[in-house]
DNA sequence: TGGTTAAAGTGAACGGTGTAAACATAGGGT
DNA sequence: ACCCTATGTTTACACCGTTCACTTTAACCA
């Protein structure tokens, strides 16, 4: 019967929220190439299409919280591989790779993270994968003013890399990737200042 | 003589395909910042909704158009901005910006382009813009073997750069594409090969 | 010249979407 | 005990891409 109250789940069943970003979540992981609809969603979970009202302004409120999501998963996972590779350079080499898997992993995600309309002014509390590569710039490069255009053409070569292979301009190949990323051929001024575990 | 039929517009107009496809690339240029709906784009013409599936199987294939005509574009702009640079070496980055330059004047047609799904194995008839590429990095490079992972990476630096711009993660800003895309510092294997304008 | 036929247009309809407005209910605080 | 607010529901609207059955046009051929 209806109105189970006694469980989690009762009328006003309190997490909504939170189970529509994980329904879209899991929905983004799915192999059907496009975003989940809110309706869908809604449908999902078990609940009305309008109730999903309550809890976010409009549709667009709701991709940017799934993509908020996907911002951290992909800042701990390059954290991780950059940790386990040791820090320093390698670990530097290692974070862009971590980023392009990641857009493959997970493509439908990784374009609705970034598809996202940014004001730009807006101050979003920058994430720890934009965190992680100024230090690691900052470390790395040989002065510290290049610091800035090294950061943003190592992220701007991995979005590319990433982006042209999600749209299948560029053949999806791990080599590839490896030989792309190389660090020590794309920046020659790589460790000049500082390396930190001799 | 081909059915021009004394005016432009008869009842069967005759070049309606011809019409989307400018109306679109029309549409496409606005402040919008999202492509035009078949019908919008049907209602501009004149026509009804349907009389467009007389001319593409589906929205996708008119979308697809649209995109080859935008890589035409862009193609032939990256070969006039190379050109008045005197070709070689300078010529070669002027290409490099002039792709970030038409992704920013022409933000939903770039991303149209290439959000067009293609399923890789289609042997399109490689756009001047790739072919471009080729040659280039085959006449700069230090090693032909090494000119193809240099052609990718100086699109996906490129692609890279338009994109984060594109999405407002990476401020818009004419010395800062200039200052990243500075092919003497991140492909230092330059004009080691080959220089024909001294 | 006249008739047939295929190409190119039409209108109505279906299921899908995001969203607004009005209504309903549950549950906690005074 | 009551009312208020948060959280749901129902209904409705405008738009979307697409299918179907239809009409009109123009071109070709006898």
């Amino acid at each position: 019967m209806v109105t189970v109250s006694t469980s989690s789940e009762a009328y006003h069943h309190g997490n909504l929220r939170e189970a529509l970003v994980l329904e879209g979540l899991r929905a983004l992981e799915g192999p059907d190439g496009k975003a989940p609809s809110l309706r869908e969603l809604s449908r999902k979970v078990g609940v009305s299409p309008t109730a999903v009202y309550r809890h976010f302004p409009d549709k667009q409120a709701l991709d940017q919280a799934l993509a908020r999501e996907g911002l951290k998963m992909l800042g701990s996972e390059q954290a991780a591989a950059a940790q386990k590779a040791g820090g320093g350079a390698a670990g530097f080499a290692e974070t862009g790779r971590a980023y392009v898997r990641f857009a493959l992993a997970h493509p439908v995600l990784f374009r609705l993270m970034f598809t996202q309309g940014k004001p730009v002014d807006k101050e979003e509390p920058v994430d720890e994968a934009r965190a992680l590569l100024i230090a690691n710039t900052r470390a790395l490069a040989s002065n510290p003013e290049r610091a800035e255009t090294l950061a943003l053409q190592a992220w701007s070569i991995a979005h590319g890399i990433a982006m042209l292979m999600l749209d299948g301009r560029i053949p999806v190949d791990d080599a590839l990737i490896d030989r792309m990323l190389d660090t020590k051929s794309l920046f020659p001024d790589q460790g000049s200042k500082s390396e930190e575990s001799p």
